[in-house]
RNA sequence: GGGCGGUUAGCUCAGCUGGUUAGAGCGCCUGCCUUACAAGCAGGAGGUCGCAGGUUCGAGUCCUGCACUGCCCA
């Protein structure tokens, strides 16, 4: 690796390279642990991404924050597993493939299933991978070895194993009910899947005739076509206005059918006229009361949502023309009576937008509340910790409102269910095809024709992806996972049922001690029955993992939802090409502040790649010197220690760091302080002060302070100029280590180089990560370079005010009555005239209040010797401004302590800490009014 | 309709169990190509913390109400 690097970062340079060797050398493949093996056990699934899908910045921010903390973990010696694979998709593989067949001229009806099917393979094949190649580009240390499709011949076999338990246990079941119905996929779907919407509508009002009377019921719909297929008027027992027309029948205009009045609470009288038509067929709430009403069922419209012939002279068009030509039959008629604007919620679905129409049908369903029940009790009990805790009250109230869920769909991409049908009704749900009805012996079955609620099959993956319903030793060591991280929008898709199937498949009569850290439950061929009450034990370790992390969601700069039709969306991918992969990392994790969604702002991203291109300079002159004094990548290997094989905490502090100086103290100090910062930050899935704490330590301390005060000490002629050197590429080599994780491949990079091709690692990705040593902390060393800073910057103040010239050296008097601070200055005098461009540091014996061009604070005043003629007036408004400032915080002061109470009741440090800053304000105070006394 | 967030500098955001003088980045202004870095360095301006009450010795932080705004559920 050479040393002569390029002077400004190009990212682009080297980012593919890392990518590509880290996936081949196979950094982040993890062998199934032996019997025995004690390192503690890190384990994370990957949301599964859709193989439809493109990378989105929701997926970048996903990963990214994975990816920190599995590199962290793995950094600390556990063994890190980060499972990836892809998702089905249903719904929207389908969509995908009829689209491409549309493009033909044909569609999946002219293939057949089975062709259509394979069709779909192809596809897959073909394009399946785009997403985890866009993965790979992200950096993202997921042990690709164990890919996994869920289509995957083992996923689908646990599948099937699922479905015929819940099924033998009498969870699943099958039946007509209303369910929401997508006329464009031709599916059902379940009320997740329905985004509803509030839009301008009409709420008409319709009469109808009411029998043997001259009397009209009217009623009220937003969906009038559907008055075609009521069966039913339905009133308010109570209510005062139609006790006469109980029992009485109406007739159904346009239908010319007679129907019942009906009681029932569905109508309610303080709303609109109190009567409401009853369409069983149509509407969910109508269904029911049809079932409690025993009303017959008229369907009028297909899966299509087209009107079929029980719509009489309407059959054949479609639901919305229906409603124009039912609407203008009825005003001709006279018996539409009113018209009014109404806010309409339409439900779309969520994957095409069409419209969803409430249709009766036949579809399998899970009984949720035993599977619900246990999902409440582990995330009650703290099995499950949910982060931030908003996200805990969300899902528990949910959770608790839950309906059972419709996992049928009727689409032809997806796990088939695995149930046949006998031409004698009797239906077999079976793990392998059976060969003949168990109940007549007819061997003529046919499968049935749905396939599964893709959530359904990713529901499971926290196990089925480690090999259940094998007892695997992978099963043994990595499950329960120890963390989920994902956006909250797929919170009750996948979060939620991830809990209930886990929490039922993997709960355990006894759980055997492995001894391993963060490890969980054994796979079991049989998993307990809902009857028997399981131990906290069993419960605790049959979770998917023990923590889940909910993460914001990426918005454009304007905060604006990013979605296609706004044309807002911003594509990971090309803000990598621009900023590249560090930076846009660093963005995400900067930015991920708990709570608040992500606006993503491209001038971050810029001021990240600068601030990688700060650490590549930075190393430019670190492989300057040490080019120069004669250092290799050996001689800084021995100084580091071999790293603790097992578990332990490897690096503490900065090992062979030789403390000469008091920045070497200082920055010690402060290094030992963020990487406590960070450790400490990262398990509260803080990545913003994480990502922050290293920022401006690498920035504000170690390059701008540390750098610029070590420089004479690294000239040739320098006698440690070597201990300097090395000491300056012990603390980089440190620092890589601690920003790894958010910037892998700067990091990577540089560390190589480092380490001149020879590193004790393949990777950074496998070294050790810093741990914060108490002993390096060094509260005295920070409080005098703070003197020191003081000093400089006030300097520099005065400089800049009296507009010196940058170049000119200007001799300075210092006032320090502290014979302490007055040593420390004096043992620092070269840095503080370099810093300050000071030619001539000298002592005055007395105040220097009465004197021109003095900047005073409590501890010092520091004189600019400099002839210029100052701006009276100016100086003194600025003074005064200071002044009132200073006085105001005074008195504030001196009435807190003042206070009885205050005293009294606050706490001692706090107390302390006001009278000593009331001191200096005293001093400062007197400072600033003798100067304004001077400058008249 | 029910629930949950947000409102802090021109912009995007931090500010943890209440405790010194409310911070950062970007932008803006001034001066510097000081041999690691102009994607940089040094300095500077800019905030009645949405509004109104309350609790407290002390409120950006806790409570109540209001306003605006976003999201989820129905």
């Amino acid at each position: 690796m050479p040393h002569d690097l390029p002077k400004a970062y190009e990212p682009a340079a080297i980012e593919a390279r890392w990518a590509e060797y880290w996936v081949k050398e196979k950094l982040f493949a993890v062998a199934t642990p032996r019997e025995g093996d004690t390192r503690p056990v890190f384990s994370i699934l990957l949301p599964p991404p859709n193989v439809t899908g493109r990378l989105h910045m929701g997926h970048m921010l996903n990963q990214t924050q994975m990816d920190i903390i599995t590199r962290w973990h793995r950094m600390r010696g556990f063994i890190a597993l980060w499972l990836p694979g892809t998702d089905h998709a249903g719904i929207a593989t389908q969509m995908m493939v009829e689209k491409q067949l549309a493009t033909e001229g044909k569609n999946r009806r002219d293939l057949g299933r089975e062709k259509f099917i394979e069709r779909v393979w192809e596809w897959k094949k073909q394009y399946g991978s785009a997403i985890t190649d866009q993965m790979r580009r992200l950096g993202a240390s997921v042990d690709w070895s164990r890919e996994y499709f869920t289509m995957d011949e083992n996923l689908s076999r646990a599948v099937r194993e699922v479905f015929v338990r819940l099924y033998e246990q009498g969870l699943i079941y099958r039946g007509k009910y209303i369910v929401n119905w997508c006329p464009r996929c031709e599916t059902a779907i379940s009320d997740l899947e329905v985004k509803h919407e509030e839009v301008p509508g009409k709420l008409w009002e319709i009469r109808y005739p009411v029998i043997g009377t001259n009397e009209f019921i009217t009623v009220a719909t937003t969906r009038p076509e559907t008055m075609l297929g009521d069966t039913a008027v339905a009133v308010n027992e109570r209510d005062e206005r139609y006790k006469h027309l109980h029992g009485k029948k109406v007739m159904l205009p346009l239908m010319n059918r007679e129907i019942p009045i009906i009681t029932d609470e569905l109508a309610q009288p303080e709303f609109g006229t109190g009567a409401v038509k009853v369409t069983p067929a149509h509407d969910p709430n109508d269904f029911e009361a049809g079932l409690r009403a025993n009303l017959p069922v008229i369907e009028v419209m297909d899966e299509h949502a087209v009107m079929n012939e029980n719509a009489g002279r309407f059959a054949g068009m479609d639901r919305y023309t229906a409603r124009k030509e039912v609407l203008e039959n009825l005003r001709e008629q006279g018996f539409l009576v009113g018209e009014k604007d109404y806010t309409v919620a339409l439900g779309k679905c969520d994957r095409c937008g069409t419209v969803v129409e409430p249709r009766l049908s036949m579809q399998w369903f899970i009984k949720i509340q035993p599977l619900a029940d246990r999902a409440i009790e582990v995330v009650e009990k703290d099995y499950i910790r949910i982060t931030p805790p908003n996200y805990r009250t969300i899902y528990l109230t949910w959770m608790k409102n839950i309906h059972d869920w419709c996992i049928s769909r009727q689409l032809w991409w997806g796990h088939r269910i695995p149930a046949w049908h006998c031409s004698c009704g009797e239906i077999i749900v079976s793990r392998e095809t059976p060969k003949s009805c168990s109940k007549c012996g007819s061997s003529e079955l046919k499968q049935d024709s749905d396939v599964l609620d893709t959530w359904f099959s990713s529901g499971l993956l926290p196990f089925t992806a480690l090999g259940w319903p094998e007892a695997t030793r992978d099963l043994e060591v990595f499950y329960p996972t120890s963390l989920l991280i994902t956006g909250f929008d797929i919170l009750f898709f996948w979060v939620a049922r991830m809990i209930m199937l886990g929490c039922w498949f993997m709960a355990l009569p006894e759980k055997p001690t492995t001894g391993h850290v963060g490890t969980g439950a054994t796979a079991r061929p049989a998993e307990r029955s809902s009857a028997v009450s399981l131990s906290d034990a069993d419960l605790r370790n049959s979770v998917p993992y023990r923590e889940v992390y909910i993460h914001a969601l990426v918005r454009d700069a304007e905060r604006q939802k990013m979605s296609k039709t706004k044309g807002n969306v911003l594509d990971p991918i090309q803000v990598i090409e621009k900023y590249g992969t560090d930076a846009t990392r660093f963005t995400l994790a900067a930015m991920s502040s708990p709570g608040t969604d992500i606006a993503f702002n491209e001038s971050r991203t810029e001021g990240y790649r600068a601030f990688a291109n700060k650490i590549w300079n930075a190393a430019r002159f670190m492989f300057m010197n040490v080019d120069r004094v004669g250092l290799c990548g050996s001689d800084i290997l021995v100084r580091q220690p071999e790293r603790t094989a097992e578990g332990g905490c490897p690096y503490v502090g900065i090992a062979g760091f030789e403390v000469t100086t008091l920045e070497d103290r200082w920055i010690l100090s402060r290094f030992n302080s963020v990487a406590r910062a960070v450790n400490e930050a990262l398990p509260a899935y803080r990545f913003d002060e994480a990502a922050n704490a290293i920022y401006d330590f690498f920035w504000g301390e170690f390059c701008d302070w540390y750098i610029e005060l070590i420089k004479p000490r690294l000239v040739e002629s320098s006698a440690d100029a070597k201990t300097t050197c090395a000491n300056l590429v012990a603390l980089f080599e440190a620092s890589l280590r601690l920003l790894h994780p958010v910037m892998p491949f700067i990091t990577d990079e540089i560390w190589h180089a480092i380490y001149d091709g020879k590193p004790p690692q393949k990777s950074l990705a496998l070294a050790a990560y810093p741990q914060a040593d108490e002993r390096q902390i060094d509260k005295a060393a920070e409080t005098q370079m703070a003197i020191l800073q003081d000093f400089i910057v006030s300097v520099r103040n005065l400089r800049a005010e009296l507009k010196v010239e940058t170049k000119a050296k200007i001799p300075v008097e210092v006032f320090a009555p502290d014979g302490d601070i007055r040593s420390l200055i004096e043992q620092n005098r070269g840095a503080l005239e370099r810093l300050a461009n000071v030619e001539g540091l000298q002592f005055a014996n007395a105040s220097l209040a009465k004197l021109p061009n003095v900047r005073h604070t409590a501890r010092f005043d520091a004189r600019l010797i400099y002839e210029q003629k100052i701006d009276v007036a100016a100086e003194r408004e600025k003074t005064k401004k200071e002044l009132e400032k200073a006085e105001k915080e005074l008195a504030n002061g001196e009435r807190q302590l003042g206070n009885e109470q205050f005293v009294a009741k606050a706490p001692g440090p706090v107390v302390d800490k006001l009278r000593a800053r009331v001191e200096e304000l005293r001093i400062l105070i007197a400072k600033l009014r003798k100067k304004l006394d001077e400058l008249g």
